[in-house]
RNA sequence: GGGCGUUUAACUCAGCGGAAGAGUGCCACCUUCACACGGUGGAAGUCGAAGGUUCAAUCCCUUCAACGCCCACCA
């Protein structure tokens, strides 16, 4: 046995191991193996990206379930890539060339920017991909997918061309978000509300052409009246009924245009009842002009500065502008008033710039007729997410959908298949480069500048990474996947579209479970922002406490996502899970250094169907029983989607059973079994412990592996096995529970023989007793049974006690003499006394305040209890388990206050 | 304006019908031969408030309060 350091080093294991997984390629999964099928899709991150918190949450999860599924025997696959992410990638490639060239991606020209990107990409885009590498991810390299590489183009273009066939997607000039830093039209979800923006409420007058009066309209954006053609009111509104059809003319363009009555635009409560119509700038408007005819006049250009229909303030950008015109009213005498007001402000999502509604011609597609099979989907439970509980916002959002604008205004990303024709004006739709018009076979033809939105090649990711529209060996193994892991706030851009497109193409749900994890913030519940600076780099993490131990603190903060709920997460719980490796570390170093002579091979065989209870002792028996229980369960926790719950009961398996208590029984005994000790020795104790101590270990990595896949590699390869084991812990089963090894007598038995050593120490602690003093113990029991078992493992209690001697009576029974009544200090283990005499350290009238402190507590639940058990309703209608329970407990409860009375008696005082 | 969620020990969170759990922190003791990244023992909670249902409620229902999230075009 080769000998460990003395701590956990986790940068002398975690390197080692990924570069051998990989060359044996355990990551791989053959779609012709003849296996049952995972399969996982990484959400693919951003090129540009470098590993955050999220990420590493969202891939831990995924790589424990992918891990776990493997281990039990599945055709486990995660499948890894990236996404090219239009708006990002072009932003930060940009800045570099500004920076570095001082030159805008106009002075390169579209052709040449986009060469600078790919390179850029090659320079610096794998940097993500080797991130996830140092985590310990087991995907699937050589599956590995771009969303802009060639074959996920084509899977992009035949999507587009098909939902044009099939008249879902079409060119519309409409009121679109636009984002006048970005220059390009975004999609509703690429907008972010600013809730509570406190603003004003200006209201100005709008003169009757024939000079009979005026109208008073409120604005939040005073500019925009530049671009009014109406003024609403509501046909019921008296104050105004009078000039519905009356002509305004505007103060500052001269035009003239009608006070129209619409009473779905107008809430007559609101501001002054008359709403001044802008259709090309305000969504609400332009439904208005829709319904009025109404000409829509665009007053700013895509940078956001007014254009010549804005007259004298044609040069100013929109904030100037407001100010402008503001001034201009009040020259005019115009202005009526202002109030504060407070409204919701949409923000790019990208670069935070106010978004401006435009009215554009875009391309759309069409959401409803996609929409209702997805909902159904779900309803039909094809498709389940976890926790339940998002399915409410899943169908709330499908349920009002809206039609997706899906051109940008930007060069990077997959150009638009369509083809304008300069003789016949119409358009040609195809998967590759057209030579001629379809429609007059003109060759003059020009495609659309435009790309599409990134989220219409996300939401291809489940299948076109798998090979559509070609219909390939993987699509039938792994389509549709088993489990989307990603975070709630991309419900909307990429789970539901992506059922929508998997139904839509595949005829079937992308995937069979959605499990939505929760956001990471900052230990105070702030988001983690570089601006802020609160963020923890899980680069940096790793270089200094491993991999490991960061996956362990996320599995363990990892509990089902609620709503407005997320991770608070700091270094301290790094440290927590280190702290554990370590503990692990050394609980292997004292098995390793115990194991001389050790035949894992006839363990095995010994064991096979179990350990024979005759032979294998109390704490063998006991362990060995509690390692199948931990399997179970973990295993069922995973199942679940428990993942905090696994993490911790593994935590607590590996901690608590098998350090706290079986390595210490194990010492003992092997000591005994050595004859180093004063009690009899058995030599052929020692490989029935040392199988035990292994088989726990062993066990305990196995369950731990998806969790700290470095560690229990490192660990398993270092525990002695039976020949014939596999090469890799990757490779063996995942411990599910083996019922021939529980054994629920040894597990009471070793409860109580727990109950009573806790005692002792308790005793032992409050009297501060020195822990190489032995003391004499006596336990009384009501019962045989327990006396027996008790009388039998007083060896044990006796070790963990620290006792010289340990003696067991029926209650009542002679003490021996030389026990001294007055100098007892006494403890309850359940029903057992637990006596320890003291000469000289017991002060008999803190001792009796004490009992009589125990006592009161006893008396309070023996009272509640007997009460509850003469309820005769109780009796009646509580399931006979719950009786069975409550008996028990007073039965238990009555003894122990004899007990406690017997003591308070032997005190006298 | 709708919808959802949260409120449990000092902190961060599990539990969600049978008299409350974890991790951290705190207190006391211990340099016990795997580990001080440790051990042993302990203190600590009217389970947000008020009603109701039930033999039984932290858990179900109603109302209220505080906090948070999402959706929505109210000028």
């Amino acid at each position: 046995m080769s000998e460990l350091p003395k701590t956990y080093e986790p940068q002398l294991i975690e390197p080692r191991w990924y570069a051998e997984w990989m060359a044996r390629g355990y990551f791989h999964a053959d779609a012709s193996a003849p296996k049952a099928p995972f399969a996982i899709v990484i959400p693919p991150p951003n090129v540009t990206g470098s590993l955050h918190m999220g990420h590493a949450l969202g891939t831990t999860i995924e790589d424990i379930f992918t891990r776990w599924k493997r281990m039990a025997a599945y055709n486990a696959m995660w499948l890894p890539g990236t996404d090219h992410a239009g708006i990002a990638t072009q932003m930060v490639v940009e800045r570099e060339l500004r920076e570095t060239e001082g030159k805008s991606r106009h002075d390169l020209g579209r052709e040449e920017f986009i060469k600078r990107i790919w390179a850029w990409r090659e320079r610096t885009g794998d940097r993500i991909l080797s991130q996830l590498k140092t985590m310990g991810h087991s995907l699937d390299w050589e599956r590995l997918k771009f969303t802009m590489e060639p074959a996920y183009s084509a899977a992009v273009i035949e999507a587009f061309v098909r939902l044009y066939e099939e008249g879902l997607i079409y060119r519309a000039r409409r009121l679109i978000n636009w984002c006048v830093s970005c220059r390009t039209a975004l999609s509703d979800l690429e907008v972010d509300y600013d809730e509570g923006v406190q603003g004003e409420l200006y209201e100005f007058a709008y003169p009757l052409a024939d000079g009979s009066g005026e109208v008073v309209v409120a604005t939040t954006r005073p500019e925009t009246m530049l671009g009014d053609t109406a003024v609403a009111v509501h046909p019921d509104d008296p104050r105004h009924r009078s000039k519905i059809g009356k002509i305004i003319k505007h103060p500052i363009t001269g035009r003239e245009f009608p006070i129209i009555a619409d009473p779905v635009l107008v809430d007559p409560k609101f501001g002054t009842g008359a709403v001044k119509v802008t259709p090309a700038h305000d969504p609400n408007d332009f439904e208005c002009g829709v319904r009025h005819g109404l000409p829509m006049i665009s007053i700013l250009d895509e940078m956001g500065v007014v254009n010549a229909e804005g007259g004298p303030f044609a040069g100013l950008d929109r904030w100037k502008a407001r100010k402008a015109v503001k001034a201009r009213l009040h020259e005019l005498g115009l202005e009526r008033g202002s109030k504060a007001h407070v409204h919701a402000v949409g923000h790019c999502q990208r670069c935070e710039t106010v978004v401006e509604p435009m009215l554009s011609t875009q391309w759309f597609v069409k959401m409803e007729p996609l929409a209702q099979p997805a909902i159904e989907a779900v309803e039909q439970g094809k498709t389940r997410f976890v926790p339940e509980s998002w399915s409410k916002t899943y169908f709330h959002w499908m349920r009002n959908i809206r039609d997706w604008c899906i051109s940008r205004q930007l060069w990077w990303g997959h150009r638009i298949p369509v083809w304008y024709c300069a003789r016949c004006r119409e358009m040609t739709v195809a998967r590759t480069t057209p030579t001629q018009c379809q429609h007059c076979g003109s060759g003059e033809l020009t495609q659309d500048e435009d790309v599409l939105d990134t989220w219409f090649s996300s939401w291809l990711w489940p299948f076109a990474t798998l090979g559509w529209p070609n219909e390939t060996r993987e699509l039938k193994t792994f389509y549709p996947t088993t489990v989307l892991d990603t975070g709630y706030d991309i419900i909307f851009f990429w789970v539901a579209r992506m059922m929508m497109a998997g139904l839509h193409f595949m005829k079937k749900v992308p995937f069979r479970t959605v499990y939505l994890h929760t956001m990471v913030t900052d230990d105070k519940g702030e988001k983690m922002s570089k601006v802020k600076g609160n963020t923890i780099d899980p680069v940096d993490v790793i270089a200094k406490h491993g991999a490991d131990p960061l996956r362990f603190a996320l599995a363990w903060l990892t509990t089902h996502a609620a709503q407005g709920k997320n991770i608070k997460f700091s270094m301290g719980n790094v440290e927590d899970a280190r702290r554990f490796a370590n503990k692990i570390w050394n609980a292997t170093r004292f098995a390793l250094l115990n194991l001389e002579g050790f035949d894992a091979d006839r363990f095995a065989d010994r064991t096979a169907d179990g350990p024979d209870r005759a032979e294998f002792d109390l704490p063998e028996r006991w362990i060995l029983s509690r390692v199948q229980r931990a399997s179970e369960e973990i295993d069922k926790a995973l199942e679940e989607y428990r993942i905090s719950d696994a993490a911790q009961a593994v935590y607590h398996f590996i901690w608590d059973e098998i350090c706290d208590w079986y390595i210490e029984l194990a010492k003992a005994a092997l000591l005994r079994a050595d004859g180093n000790a004063e009690i009899t020795a058995n030599p052929e104790a020692r490989w029935r412990i040392q199988g035990a101590l292994v088989t726990a270990l062993e066990t305990a990595m196995r369950l731990l592996h998806p969790f700290m896949p470095f560690l229990s590699e490192e660990i398993w390869q270092q525990l002695p096995k039976p020949s014939g084991a596999p090469q890799s812990i990757m490779i063996t089963l995942y411990p599910v529970r083996d019922v021939r090894f529980y054994d629920d007598a040894s597990e009471a038995s070793m409860a109580l023989v727990q109950k009573v050593i806790v005692a002792l120490r308790g005793i032992r602690a409050d009297k501060n007793i020195h822990s190489a003093t032995r003391v004499m113990a006596l336990l009384s029991v009501n019962d045989d049974y327990k006396k027996t078992i008790l009388e039998g493992y007083k060896t044990i209690i006796a070790e963990q006690g620290r006792c010289r001697e340990v003696r067991v009576r029926r209650s009542g029974a002679s003490l021996g003499g030389e026990f001294s009544l007055d100098h007892v200090a006494t403890a309850l283990a359940g029903d057992v006394e637990v006596m320890v005499p003291l000469e000289g350290l017991i002060d008999s009238g803190e001792e009796k305040v004490k009992l009589t402190r125990e006592r009161a507590k006893l008396v309070s639940d023996r009272d509640y209890l007997a009460r509850k058990l003469a309820n005769p309703q109780f009796v009646e209608k509580a399931p006979a388990e719950v009786l069975e329970r409550s008996r028990g407990k007073l039965a238990e409860v009555e003894i122990a206050l004899a007990k406690i009375d017997e003591a308070i008696v032997r005190i006298g005082a």
